[in-house]
DNA sequence: GAGTGGTCTAGACCACCAT
DNA sequence: TGGTGGTCTAGACCACTCA
């Protein structure tokens, strides 16, 4: 276990200043270094901020407020929220990669792609259509079980990929007929469209996710700090 | 200057993989840390990928993308996207702060909140809508021509503010009547609404903006690494 | 002036990857 | 096995804040 994340294991809410990085180099047995990377790594998830001449200020952190902005799974995200929630899968299919996909994934010769297409039910309405592809070189076997359950946990636990990060893009579009017949639309006019390419450590791309929204079940927060 | 902006300003675009930690110490005459620091930095932005054992890679850049996450101002995107845009200050105007802004900004007893309404025409079209709220104890003096201009660059550059960061909430919702009277709203039922808290680097919030899109000029792109 | 965070150093050991 | 990135150290100097 890295100090990183023996740091983050205290809790130092109750007051609204941390010790200063040589009390806490002192406390915790290391050098100040390994101190303030621990503290930059606080700073950049939005727990505290670094102040010169003063001291590190704790930030209140808003409990039901949760980064959207990661890579996190849908039924971590239901659970945090504590939501009624079901997961269809309409469609698990292997073929072989039309152009569009080709250009994203860019499989082998010969080499097949996975097509997930999941329904989410929130609190009894259809509201998030999931559509995924994966590379078989990589994920080579796919059950309906694990698509309703959580494909992510899968991937990490029994393939152990090491999964890296994910470009992201945004935008607001108008619904498809799949989306009409798929999703409880009536009433909008619009979805609200995560179009995801998720890399491995090696950088090698292994997945493209379209997670197409209601708009009113889409919120997407940001806390994270981008400068020290 | 320090080094780790020295990094950055060199392209080593042409290859598709950096020089070793080892090697860029030695050739740059400084620590091998220092390096660290840097290339940290350069992952986090998305400009490589570090992978141990093997080495840095270097990510091929999308020139057209660019991160909307951080604090970008509306002058400097359409500078980089060379659109023809025009800023017009609907309302500038200086009051006591209502009950919901009082509790985002918390004024002084008896201190003002500007108030700036602005809208924005990309290419002809008026497709976004800025309300800024800033608290005078910290923005003495605004005027319609800053406005027109970058409020930011007046900001920062005269000022001398040290803004640190903000917390930002995407969603969709209905248009108001004032969007629809000031925004070209027509054949659109929706409206993207950014909301941000900004921070100065104490900490202490002095800006609430909600920048409100028409839904097809509307794209979020994120390239940012969250791990190292 | 004493204390804070920001930056940098020269060296060390480790886990991982390639050959 | 040699090279790579990941982590950590003990010390140094600086810019800044606050009493």
């Amino acid at each position: 276990m890295t100090s990183e994340k023996k740091m983050k294991e205290n809790d130092w809410r109750e007051t609204d200043m941390l010790p200063s990085e040589n009390e806490l180099s002192i406390m915790y047995g290391t050098s100040r270094e390994t101190i303030r990377k621990a503290l930059n790594l606080l700073s950049q998830n939005g727990y505290i901020q670094k102040v010169r001449g003063k001291g590190s200020i704790i930030l209140a952190m808003d409990k039901f407020s949760f980064p959207v902005s990661g890579i996190a799974s849908f039924k971590e995200l239901t659970k945090m929220l504590d939501m009624q929630s079901r997961t269809y899968v309409q469609e698990l299919s292997l073929a072989k990669a039309d152009e569009a996909m080709r250009k994203i994934l860019d499989p082998a010769e010969e080499e097949l792609v996975w097509k997930v297409v999941r329904v989410r039910e929130l609190d009894g309405e259809k509201v998030i259509l999931d559509k995924d592809y994966f590379k078989q070189g990589i994920v080579n076997s796919l059950t309906k079980d694990i698509c309703e359950d959580s494909i992510y946990a899968y991937l990490e636990q029994e393939l152990h990929l090491d999964i890296s990060y994910a470009n992201k893009e945004i935008t607001v579009e108008s619904p498809t007929e799949e989306d009409m017949e798929l999703m409880d639309m009536t009433g909008f006019s619009n979805v609200v469209v995560i179009k995801s390419i998720v890399h491995l450590n090696n950088t090698e791309v292994f997945q493209y996710t379209e997670s197409r929204h209601r708009p009113d079940k889409f919120r997407f927060v940001d806390f994270a700090r981008r400068h020290g």
